[in-house]
DNA sequence: TAAAACTTGATTGATGTAGTCGGGTATAGT
DNA sequence: ACTATACCCGACTACATCAATCAAGTTTTA
């Protein structure tokens, strides 16, 4: 599994969103000036994430997005495989986005068996990590003392 | 971890190799035949697990490749990072391969430190499986009927 | 000495990535 | 109704990586 700057900005937006989780919606300005990402390219990423369902939009001058469930319940398995693709280092051990490798005898390939484990490992973990977790860590983190000189507001 | 099928024809040869292991040595167009890698390209990347000090090799007429270590001491984990680079999902939680990323606090980042978790989940299952495993599970699928591996749960 | 086989560097076509650009459409406030 | 604001959508571009391929070496054995 290769995380994309694409990926990161969608995990980073939605733990943002997480972060504020409610009613209301949030603008999408408001969030790019936060994460430090671009706005035209986080725009593309929110409209990718809505057709994905985890979250819904309010257009117009009020406009803005918010998360579509709750964060404990949006996997970061399921956010990675909607925006990246498989989870699986290989895509010939893939679950959900299975492709033919070219070795001579997939069912006997012994790279292909051991790579299928590594997948699950993956995958396990992925599929028990939420947006809640990384809202949970961030709070963590955001509480503990700075280290050295990098204070910010 | 993404495996390119340049990491994966890495693998597969060292395999190949592993199954034969003993002082002499095997011709590329061999390898290249059993495992259906382009010869030329395979000439590459046997190259590059030359200077990683994985095989070594013969020049000459009776020349060929075979591993410079025995098959338990060659870790996946050491090859893909030879061959593909970091393990890690984002390059800013390498152990190996760190760059700097673009999150506006990398020490309180939530996402960097879920996915060094990830991270260290991969990294410590590459780092035991090692060539003579992929030789055993290779040397076990032979053994097996075809369709065993179809219908395993 | 010739042929086999490894060695090295350059090149190429295809694909993916990280954005940018230019418009469109819906909606709250006046 | 008008308009400013903010989401919506598709096309486009510059750049990097990948999977080979090609050409031209060097080394060694028969």
């Amino acid at each position: 599994m290769k995380l994309t700057v694409r990926g990161e900005y969608a995990l980073r937006a939605l733990t943002n969103l997480g972060r504020r989780y409610g009613p209301h919606v949030v603008r999408i300005q408001e969030i790019a000036d936060e994460e430090a990402i671009p706005k035209r390219f986080l725009e593309q990423i929110l409209n990718d994430l809505r057709t994905g369902g985890f979250v819904e939009s309010r257009r117009g001058v009020a406009g803005g997005y918010r998360l579509a469930k709750s964060p404990e319940r949006i996997s970061l398995a399921a956010v990675v495989r909607h925006i990246e693709g498989a989870l699986a280092p290989i895509v010939c051990v893939s679950e959900n986005f299975y492709e033919k490798c070219n070795c001579p005898d997939e069912a006997r390939c012994a790279l292909r068996s051991v790579m299928k484990e590594v997948r699950d490992n993956v995958a396990n973990q992925m599929q028990k990590l939420t947006v809640a977790d990384l809202v949970q860590r961030s709070n963590q983190l955001q509480a503990e003392p700075a280290t050295s000189a990098d204070y910010f507001i």
